[in-house]
DNA sequence: ACTAATAATGTGTTCGAAAACATAAGAAAT
DNA sequence: ATTTCTTATGTTTTCGAACACATTATTAGT
C-alpha cells in the first residue's frame, strides 16, 4: 500500500475512461448504471484519495481571509495574537491565501461595526473575529452568513448557529483553576477577587472567570474563606486598593481576573512583612518580571496567539484538505510559575 | 501583491524563456551572462517564490519515514506517543509520505540495535528515534549518517553533529518546576526525592530532574529544608517507603521523578490525619485519579504525544515545504492540577 | 570554407485532478 | 432514410515546476 492510486489507475481497473470516473467521484450524472457499477466496485476495493497537491494546483483560486483584531496599541492584550496571524501565514505561505488583519478599537462598538463593513466590502471567503460586543456581533454575523461568508470566532464564545467554530478557553474552568491554586497555598483565610476593568471585552471574561473561582469553593463548602469581590478602576486603583487592604488586614489572597495583576503587586509589593498569594492572568512583561520576584504566586496563560494562530489555519485547512473544522477548540489552562515561564514565551 | 510570480511571468519579463528561467534559478550554468543580467534584475524587484504544490506535485517522490518507539505494551509511558504519530500521519496523508514504526524493548540495548538494523536495512529518508542507550543510540547515528538518512531525536538529548533535530523537554528546568512548587506548598520542612525506577529510559530522566530540583533549593540557600533522595524498585516499593516514613515522620513533600507517583500517592493515603504535598510526573489515568482525590498536589505533562508529533512534522514538513528543521525545540513544563487536568487529556 | 564540437537557449513532457471540449452511439423526429 | 437531439463516453487542456530533449548560435579545428 505504498504507491496511491489515482483516476488514472481506477480508470485503467474498471475499463472506463478517466472523465467517466471523474464523473462518478463528483456525482454528476451522465454515466450509464454500467460503468456507474464497474467503477463503484472498483472504488469499494481500493480505498481512492484524491491527490489534494494536484487539486490544489488546479483549483488555484486564491482565499481571502479576514481577520478582525483589537488594536493592540490601545489594549496589549491582543498584541500576541499578531505573532499568531504571522506564524499561520507563514506556514502555508506555499499556498494561495489573501490574509488581511483589520484593527478596530476595542472600546468603540462602532469601530468594530465599522471595521465590519470594510470586510463585508472585500466579500472575503472567511473571518475570524472576536465577538466582543454580543450584539453587534451577532450583527455582523448574519451579515456574513448572508453572503455565504464563513465566520470562525475566538477570545469568547456567543451562541449562533451561523458560526463556525470557536477557540478559545473555558473561562469558568480557568476561574477554577485560580480557585484551586490558591486553596493549595492558603487552606483558609480571606481571598478577594479583582477585577480591573479597563476594556469592554474583560466584561464577559471578568464575570465567567468569578463565577468558576466562587463555584470550586462553594462546592468545597469550605467556610475557612471569606470572598470579597472588588472592582477597581484606572487611575484610582492604587487609592482604592491601599483603602481596602487597610480595611481588610487579614487578606491572605488575590485573584485578579485580568491582565493588570501587575498593579497590584506593585501595592503588595511596597508592604514589607506581609505575604499575600497573588494570581493573575497573561505572561506580560510586568507581571513575569512579578512572577520572578516572587509577588506573583502564579499566572494563567491564555496563549491569544494560540488562539489566532488555530482560528487562522483550521480555516486554511478547511480549504485546501476539506479537514473539518471543530466546532470548539478548548486550549488548555496553563499554569505558570517562576520556572516554567520562559517556555511559554517567545 | 495578490497573485504569485511564476517562471514563467519571470521569462517574460526577462524576454528569455522558462529554461533559462530555470537554469538560474537553480544555479545549472550554461547562461549568458547578458541573460544572467535580465534574469537577475527581474528576481531583485518582484519577490518570487516558487509555488510548492507544483513542486510536489512534480517531484511525486514517496517520502519514508522511520520511527523507533519503547514498546508501549512494556512501557506505559510511550503510548500516547502513538497517538501523536497518528495525528502527523492523518495531517499529511495527502502526500507521499510511507511512515512505519518499529517498537523495541526499552529494556534491552539488543532489541534497540536489532530494530534499528532493521530500520537500516529500509534505508528510509529519515529517522526518528529516543536515544534511551547513550552508547547504543551513537553507533546507530553514525550508521544512519553514512547512509545520508536524516536523525532526529526526541525524549533525551545526546550529544552527536549528526543529529538533525531534538524535540523533548528541558528535564533539569522540570526539576526546578517541581522544587518551586513544593517550595509554595510548604516552606519548609523534610523533602524526599523518589525515584521509581522500573526501565532504563528513566535513568537519564531522573537524574536531570533531580540536579534541578536540588539546584533550585541550592540557589535559594534555604536551610528550612532537607532533602533526601530514596530510590525504590518494584515490588519493595510499599514496603521501603513505610519504612521510610516511619522513620522520617517529620517528611511533609515527596517529589516523584517518574509516572509512578500512584504507588506513592496509594501508600500516603492510606496514613490518616498526615498531609503531605506530592508531585509527579505524567497524566496517566491512576495519577489523575490522585490528583482528583486531592492526593497528589499537580503532576507535571511531559508531553509525549507532542514530542513524537512535531519530530515527525518536522521532517515530513523539511521534505515538503523545505522548511529547516530547528535544531532544538522544546515543549513548555505545563503545570497540572486537578482543575485542568482535562484540558491536557484526550 | 566546411564540418565538428560546444555553449546557450528554447520546447515539450510529466505529475494528478478537474473541467472544458470532442466524439460516438442510440433514439426520436421529419 | 436522413437529420436532429440526447445521452454516454473519451480526449485534451490547464495549473507551475522540473527536467529531458531539441534547436539554434558560436567557436574551434582541419
Amino acid at each position: 500500500m505504498d504507491r496511491k492510486y489515482t483516476i488514472k489507475d481506477i480508470a485503467e481497473m474498471a475499463g472506463v475512461s478517466k472523465g467517466t470516473v471523474d464523473r462518478v467521484l463528483h456525482k454528476r450524472g451522465k454515466v450509464s448504471d454500467e460503468a456507474l457499477n464497474k467503477i463503484n466496485e472498483v472504488l469499494n476495493v481500493i480505498n481512492y484519495e484524491p491527490n489534494l497537491i494536484a487539486r490544489n494546483l488546479k483549483n488555484n483560486k486564491v482565499y481571502r481571509i479576514c481577520i478582525l483584531l483589537p488594536d493592540p496599541e490601545i489594549d496589549p492584550y491582543w498584541k500576541p495574537c499578531i505573532k499568531g496571524i504571522e506564524d499561520a501565514v507563514q506556514e502555508f505561505r506555499a499556498y494561495n491565501f489573501s490574509i488581511k488583519t483589520f484593527f478596530f478599537n476595542p472600546e468603540s462598538k462602532k469601530s468594530f461595526l465599522k471595521k465590519n463593513g470594510a470586510v463585508l466590502e472585500m466579500s472575503p471567503d472567511a473571518v475570524l473575529l472576536p465577538p466582543l460586543f454580543h450584539k453587534e456581533a451577532l450583527e455582523v454575523v448574519k451579515k456574513y452568513e448572508e453572503q455565504n461568508v464563513i465566520v470562525n470566532i475566538f477570545n469568547n464564545q456567543i451562541q449562533s448557529d451561523s458560526i463556525k467554530s470557536f477557540v478559545g478557553q473555558d473561562l469558568f474552568h480557568s476561574g477554577r483553576v485560580a480557585a484551586k491554586l490558591l486553596d493549595l497555598l492558603l487552606k483558609k483565610g480571606q481571598i478577594a477577587v479583582i477585577h480591573i476593568d479597563e476594556s469592554i471585552k474583560n466584561a464577559i471574561h471578568m464575570q465567567e472567570k468569578e463565577r468558576g473561582f466562587r463555584n470550586y469553593f462553594s462546592e468545597r463548602k469550605n467556610q475557612d474563606y471569606t470572598i470579597t469581590t472588588l472592582k477597581l478602576k484606572n487611575p484610582n486603583v492604587e487609592i482604592n486598593l491601599t483603602n481596602f487592604l487597610n480595611e481588610n488586614p487579614d487578606l491572605s489572597g488575590i485573584f485578579i481576573s485580568t491582565s493588570k495583576a501587575y498593579q497590584i503587586a506593585k501595592a503588595i509589593s511596597e508592604i514589607k512583612d506581609k505575604k499575600i498569594a497573588i494570581i493573575g492572568y497573561d505572561l506580560i512583561e510586568n507581571n513575569v518580571s512579578y512572577l520572578n520576584q516572587g509577588v506573583i504566586d502564579f499566572l494563567i496563560h491564555q496563549n491569544q496567539k494560540k488562539q489566532t494562530y488555530l482560528g487562522v489555519t483550521s480555516i486554511i485547512e478547511f480549504f485546501l484538505f476539506d479537514k473539518q473544522i471543530p466546532n470548539t477548540i478548548l486550549l488548555p489552562i496553563d499554569i505558570v510559575n517562576s520556572e516554567n515561564a520562559s517556555f511559554y514565551i517567545e
